[in-house]
RNA sequence: GCCCCGGUGGUAUAGCCCGGUCUAGUAUGGCGGCCUGUCGAGCCGCAGACCCGGGUUCAAAUCCCGCCGGGGCGCCA
């Protein structure tokens, strides 16, 4: 089989192009026969574009190739670009060559737009379903988004780590963690990098992360996966004022280079990107008590506070907000109190569409304060030994957090199932594809 | 773990409450045909489904139980 190489996207093929020979390639989405004139609209993963055939004008082995055409089918055509007024797009290509480089079936799903199909449905017949514009959008979205986040923590001097997702025992306690057997010995999927990262603001002073965490809770919401994508960063001789600001410069660049890149895109499906201002709303804990207090919801204090309490909170302030200063017993092991206030702690979280998007702290940097606060929820020092050692040879103090990226991507995207802005999620029930 | 809802052609649904009218309707997709400017193309024709198991009944897509799934909440650095 030969053919060409591609040498433009479809939506590269503008009226500007008027005579040039393009190669293109994709999928046919739909063919439109009117017996004696044809029309193919040619979808890659940038856009589509219409290739127009007229009996007479083309080969009769195009003419004849055409007949057997199918929608999907994926093929390679090369032609010549024409500024059209009669198409919509103003543009469309007449192809010399048409090489049809793989046939398709009839699709399990509608990826048209003509039939709404189940969110379950779809995500049985993922790759396929990816095929959609939609989601193309999503995952070209979710590449620059990354993308985006990589630039700022770099401009901050930041460097990207890799930690062991392969972990011999809980980091920290909490959520349930996925036993696998490592050769003789049980081992465990990291719930975090927490501990990792901690470690090596004492070498490496800045670093971040962005990889895959593991839950083994059996959570059945429309926010929760047992795979996701974290976003972790660690600071060093910073506290958590520090990293807030760098976690809203994250942010605000996150909505300000896709609102650039895919604003228009974004805004046909519907999709209103809101650049939030800096700095960011924020209110403690007990503010936040207090205010769901007024509007009828008591929350006590020391409890986490409840999904529709972010709901509430979100309403009554607008988005983004930081939630600060959680009571020292709600947050994980490592997180600093207060020193004016030891029952308080030196955290936040992040909530955007009602949801917790990130959260990080102040961490403890001295040794004994740390053994002290695992004793105190009930760990055993000894068990975090490897740990524990780093705190003997000049931990600087330190703080960081950890960001949910498909939740922002959810709340970013306006998706209401995180499933939507997963190539392949992983959930109670759902472990393949 | 708790609460609610649902399983009908490939997909999405109507019918179920009130059993017989269902030879199961519609849309979209598929297949075949017509049309030289379609762009949600149009028109004609064809094929295609009651999740499974049990129960009630003269009779079950329809009622009951199980099974399976979805949604919401909770749990969750």
């Amino acid at each position: 089989m030969s053919f060409p190489r591609k040498t433009h996207w479809t939506k590269d093929v503008i009226p500007e192009l008027d005579g040039k020979e393009v190669v293109l390639a994709g999928w046919v989405w739909d063919i439109r026969d009117l017996g004696n004139i044809k029309f193919i609209l040619l979808r890659d993963r940038e856009g589509t574009i219409q290739l127009t055939i007229k009996k007479g004008a083309v080969s009769d082995s195009v003419w004849s190739l055409i007949q057997s055409l199918g929608r999907e089918d994926a093929i390679v055509v090369k032609g010549v670009v024409k500024a059209s007024k009669v198409a919509k797009a103003g543009v469309e290509v007449f192809p010399s060559e048409i090489h049809v480089v793989a046939k398709s079936k009839a699709l399990p799903i509608d990826i048209w737009g003509s039939v709404e199909t189940d969110l379950d449905t779809r995500l049985r017949y993922r790759s396929v379903d990816l095929k959609r514009p939609i989601n193309s959008l999503i995952f070209r979205v979710e590449s620059e988004v990354v993308h985006a986040i990589r630039d700022t923590l770099y401009g901050q001097g930041f460097i990207e780590v890799f930690t062991p997702k392969i972990i011999v025992t809980s980091t920290e306690g909490g959520a349930e963690l996925f036993a696998v057997q490592y050769f003789e010995r049980v081992a465990y999927l990291a719930q975090s990098p927490q501990l990792y990262k901690e470690e090596l603001t004492a070498s490496l002073e800045r670093i971040f992360e962005i990889a895959p965490a593991y839950r083994a809770e059996k959570h059945n919401t429309n926010y929760h996966l047992n795979e996701f994508i974290s976003v972790d960063i660690e600071e060093a001789f910073a506290n958590y004022t520090d990293v807030m600001a760098v976690l809203e410069d994250v942010i605000v660049n996150v909505y300000d280079r896709v609102n650039k890149m895919f604003g228009n895109e974004l805004a046909r499906y519907g999709i209103e990107i809101k650049i939030p201002r800096k700095p960011f709303r924020k209110i403690t804990y007990d503010e936040a008590l207090d205010i769901l207090g007024r509007r009828g919801l008591k929350v006590n204090w020391g409890d986490d506070v409840p999904k529709n309490g972010m709901e509430i909170l979100s309403e009554e302030f607008g988005e983004p907000f930081f939630i600060i200063h959680f009571p020292t017993d709600l947050r994980a092991f490592y997180t600093k109190p207060l020193d004016s206030d030891p029952k308080i702690s030196e955290s936040f979280d992040l909530v955007m569409g009602g949801l917790e998007i990130a959260s990080g702290s102040s961490r403890i940097h001295i040794k004994e304060q740390l053994i002290e606060a695992l004793r105190k929820r009930g760990l055993n020092p000894e068990s975090f030994e490897s740990h524990l050692m780093v705190y003997d040879y000049g931990m600087p103090p330190h703080a960081g957090w950890g960001m949910g990226l498909y939740r922002l991507l959810m709340v970013l995207l306006k998706r209401d199932n995180i499933r939507e802005v997963v190539l392949y999620p992983r959930d109670r029930f759902r472990l393949e594809p």
